[in-house]
DNA sequence: GTCTATATTCCGATAGAC
DNA sequence: GTCTATCGGAATATAGAC
């Protein structure tokens, strides 16, 4: 415990890359042991099944994924610069982490709803993406164009998520800098 | 051959809702025998391998998917009903597939870019999609707000992935429903 | 915490008899 | 086309010694 990076820490963080690299179902618990160079029994000592260590790394995920976005929209003042900022993010995700996609919509798509416990996070997740987006959105109360709030939620939310997939699929982040620039001239 | 259902069109209807509904990884080339009630052997005979049954199943899902658009699509007048008709289909496919997605969003999310058929064949379904978008949204030729087709092309596509995504998540296709009023509304 | 051994089950794939 | 047997390996998970 304390400040050291804890043998816990070790596998988690080993998991989390394996798990949305090469995805869930295809990562073993002895590649997992073998990389976090760690002892099996620690795994189990930590993790009560492989299935326990998937919503470890999901919920890990989340955490991760809106501490940082709260740090990085701190250092913008309008909606609007935090609405590009957000954005910006996705973008960066994508291009340092080789176009991978979300780490949520992989496992949706690999497990499905078939695990209630996986679909809770997934929903709970987008959901609170799209409940920054409303917000951001309604600050800048928007009257360029015909849509109200709701409206330029649900297309902003959709487009940035069609733009990540279309990341994954393509190995480039093209299609969402152009959704950037969209959402912007949108709003 | 000819009019009766073959083997091979047995063993890769089977595989197909097998890989759909669980995972191309999931699934065991076992339970694709068992349940199309096939031997081994045959499967071995018209596939070479998983894989190869993998690549027969994308081209067949993407043949599907686009001859059944044909038939959608012929059935309007306007450029833009065929497009509120295309939308439409993919609510209507949604909701017939207890929302599991698409076929190659899927697929792409669980074996990545770590096959390079795959990521053709993936590819090839979506830019042959968003040319169809394109198509149509050029036909109707927009004037409503500021947007080119191009752009217009790129934020329908982009919200109809987007929209499949969330119905995957959620399990229902209110997203989708909305986003065919949006684009309606936007072109 | 480390290590190894092991139980059990399943995987993709092949071979041979009918 | 059917069937069964089998190969070699990998899966999750447990147990015990240090």
């Amino acid at each position: 415990m304390g400040r050291k990076v804890t043998v816990r820490d070790k596998i988690l963080e080993t998991a989390a890359t394996l798990f949305y690299n090469q995805g869930y179902v295809q990562t073993g618990i002895n590649q997992i042991v073998a990389e976090a160079d760690i002892a099996i029994g620690s795994l189990y000592k930590h993790f009560k099944s492989k299935n326990d260590l998937l919503y470890s790394y999901l919920e890990q995920e989340d955490i991760r994924f809106f501490t940082t976005v709260e740090e990085k929209l701190a250092q913008k003042k309008t909606p609007r610069e935090k609405l590009m900022a957000y954005i910006d993010f996705r973008i960066d995700q994508q291009k340092t982490g080789n176009c991978t996609g979300c780490h949520f919509i992989k496992i949706n798509a690999e497990i499905g709803r078939t695990d209630d416990e996986v679909q809770q996070l997934v929903q709970k997740h987008k959901e609170k993406q799209k409940n920054l987006i409303k917000k951001l959105v309604t600050e800048i109360q928007p009257s360029k164009n015909n849509f109200d709030a709701k409206q330029l939620t649900e297309m902003i939310f959709t487009m940035i998520e069609g733009g990540v997939v279309a990341a994954t699929i393509n190995g480039n982040t093209r299609s969402l800098e152009d959704i950037k620039k969209l959402a912007d001239k949108l709003i």
